[in-house]
RNA sequence: UGGGGCGUCGUCUAAGGGUAGGACGUCAGACUUUGAAUCUGAUUAUCAAGGUUCGAAUCCUUGCGCCCCAGCCA
């Protein structure tokens, strides 16, 4: 928001913080990711505000991969978020690993066992959920919690040494059984994997638990600000409190601080990594970056821009009220972006031959056409122009409603930067329906100029000999705004069935035909295409919607 | 029915004792060689009830509603 003055809570908290000399003055966030999954929309939300802050207060911000579960990490993620967040436009500070910190992690551990304030329990994990009580029963303290500092320390290395199976043991902190917080009910902050981890290899088997290895992994990096989201809200205390006792000047406030903030929903999707994950292996989608996808490499390859989606975390805000944001909102952001820097095109996605009956046979002349309306300095180019035709099948109707401004017989409209030209004929095939119109051009409106009259239409339109292209129409991949709303109806029961359309036989001008992969087009009239990296060949471009036009005659339309 | 949070236009988000502002959406109009863009204008909100105060969205009390927590996930 460019409130000015309006300052989000986080920014407040910091410039209060730098009021008061806390942390001297400096600000040092990290956005930690779990390399269990693709970066999403909400992850950019993170990203911005975590990397924002620190360029906003002179400070840093360390990516720091939050890798202590060897089980669902995988190097091909930790490569992908890199890419990603490159993609965004920021550019970390430290680059660091949870598991980076694994030999400093388990001196802390054995530190907390010497402090007498963690215990190796032998409790199996259905009977550590029964020991820990409910919401209105207070837990019992397990049989192994008093057992020595020697003992808990010898069974410890023990666990390290690889003695005991999956499962046997953890490391408990003692804390408070009986606290109204479950997370203070002695929480396991180690347990026993024997797995391969992506970075350490084997030389692990036993890795420390998110609320353990987080808050001190903050410490170690000199985080000041440590922002998360609002599920880890009730564990804060927790945080608190192995952090002030562990960390060394700590109590003096030489330590790092929690703040939570509400994560992004959008409307018309789901945001989960587990649940992209199922779209993605049941192949509902063609994998995590196709176009419908809300990861950053998904919304990357429908024609999204990097620019737009730091827009679109700038207008969303940073608040602790949990909240969904309408995703014509990030369809706002990227038609804005791409107004004043796509460059325009001519394409008809369903071509109606249009024939010229007084414009000479076998002629073809070269028009040109700005590349962009508001932007002269980006010239212009040419298109051909001849006695056949295509027009957008949308375009004509032969028995056309009130408001109808386009082509119908007797009708008279302008093709964009060519000519007038007035629908003389409506020839069908046995079935009725049009497949092509006979019309005649006015040579004195060339340019689309005319002095005496106006028309009311201005339709795009391709030459008979444009070349034929892909385009892929995408929608909203659920109907429901909220497909997570109804409890007893999987999310995957409210998908948009139309989410994506393939048209083969579209007609673009010969310039789209040359245009790069990973270019954008204002297609005039439709809306704003994207080039496909991957689907696209030389000479064979696909394009992929972006986002329509605002269309105010659709409006209309419904109305009726 | 324990604990932790959150309630402001349709959706978000500002204002933190002194004119409830902005964005997106919606509606109406102007302009238009994109039914786009642009420009005008309009509509609509402080969860409820009490209290304090000259004055309450803001402070107090009591309700109500929604979200999160009982992983050896993060």
């Amino acid at each position: 928001m460019e409130a000015g003055q309006g300052l989000n809570f986080i920014q407040a908290i910091i410039e209060e913080d730098q009021r008061t000399g806390k942390h001297s003055g400096r600000v040092h966030t990290r956005f930690p990711p779990e390399p269990n999954g693709y970066l999403h929309i909400g992850h950019a939300k993170a990203i911005s505000l975590n990397f924002g802050l620190a360029h906003q207060y002179g400070g840093k911000c360390n990516l720091r991969l939050d890798d202590t579960n060897p089980t669902t990490e995988e190097t091909e993620y930790v490569e992908s978020i890199q890419e990603d967040i490159r993609w965004l436009g920021y550019t970390w500070d430290g680059l660091y690993y949870a598991s980076d910190y694994f030999g400093q992690l388990y001196q802390f551990a054995e530190e907390l066992i010497r402090q007498g304030k963690a215990y190796v329990d032998d409790l199996k994990p259905e009977e550590i959920s029964q020991w820990r009580g409910d919401f209105t029963t207070p837990g019992r303290d397990s049989p192994f919690r008093n057992r020595s500092v020697e003992e808990n320390l010898d069974l410890f290395r023990r666990m390290r040494a690889g003695e005991f199976p999956d499962g046997a043991r953890t490391l408990r902190a003692k804390i408070d059984m009986r606290s109204p917080n479950p997370n203070l009910r002695d929480p396991a902050i180690y347990r026993i994997r024997h797995a391969h981890h992506h970075r350490t290899g084997d030389a692990w088997c036993i890795y420390p638990l998110y609320d353990f290895a987080h808050c001190l992994s903050d410490a170690i990096e000199g985080i000041t600000h440590s922002i998360c989201t609002l599920e880890f809200e009730n564990r804060r205390v927790l945080y608190d409190w192995i952090v002030d006792t562990l960390v060394p000047g700590a109590k003096e406030g030489n330590r790092p601080y929690q703040y939570e903030m509400a994560r992004l929903n959008l409307t018309y999707t789901v945001m989960s990594k587990r649940k992209l994950k199922e779209l993605v292996d049941t192949k509902v989608v063609d994998g995590w970056d196709d176009p419908r996808m809300l990861t950053i490499r998904g919304l990357r390859r429908r024609g999204f821009t990097a620019a737009s989606l730091r827009d679109l975390t700038q207008r969303v805000g940073v608040t602790k009220t949990q909240s969904r944001h309408d995703i014509g909102l990030l369809e706002q952001c990227v038609r804005e972006d791409l107004d004043t820097n796509a460059p325009r095109a001519m394409a008809v996605l369903r071509p109606l031959k249009v024939v010229l009956e007084n414009y000479p046979e076998g002629q073809t002349e070269e028009l040109p056409l700005a590349n962009h309306p508001k932007r002269p300095e980006l010239g212009t180019r040419q298109v051909p122009f001849m006695r056949e035709l295509y027009i957008e099948q949308d375009d004509f109707m032969e028995n056309p409603p009130k408001g109808f401004y386009r082509l119908s017989p007797g009708v008279e409209v302008r093709l964009r930067g060519a000519y007038f030209i007035r629908c003389e004929r409506v020839i069908k095939d046995a079935d009725g329906r049009v497949v092509e119109l006979r019309c005649t051009y006015d040579p004195a409106t060339r340019g689309g100029n005319a002095t005496d009259r106006k028309v009311k239409g201005t339709l795009h339109w391709v030459p008979a000999s444009a070349p034929v292209a892909e385009v892929r129409l995408y929608d909203r991949l659920f109907a429901a705004e909220d497909p997570e709303a109804d409890e007893a109806r999987a999310f995957k029961e409210f998908l948009n069935p139309d989410s994506l359309e393939v048209l083969a036989g579209a007609r673009v001008e010969p310039m789209l035909a040359q245009a790069a992969p990973e270019s954008h087009f204002q297609f005039e009239r439709l809306g704003y295409f994207y080039a496909d990296p991957k689907k696209g060949l030389p000479g064979r471009p696909v394009f992929n919607r972006t986002v329509t036009l605002k269309d105010s005659w659709v409006r209309e339309q419904g109305k009726a």
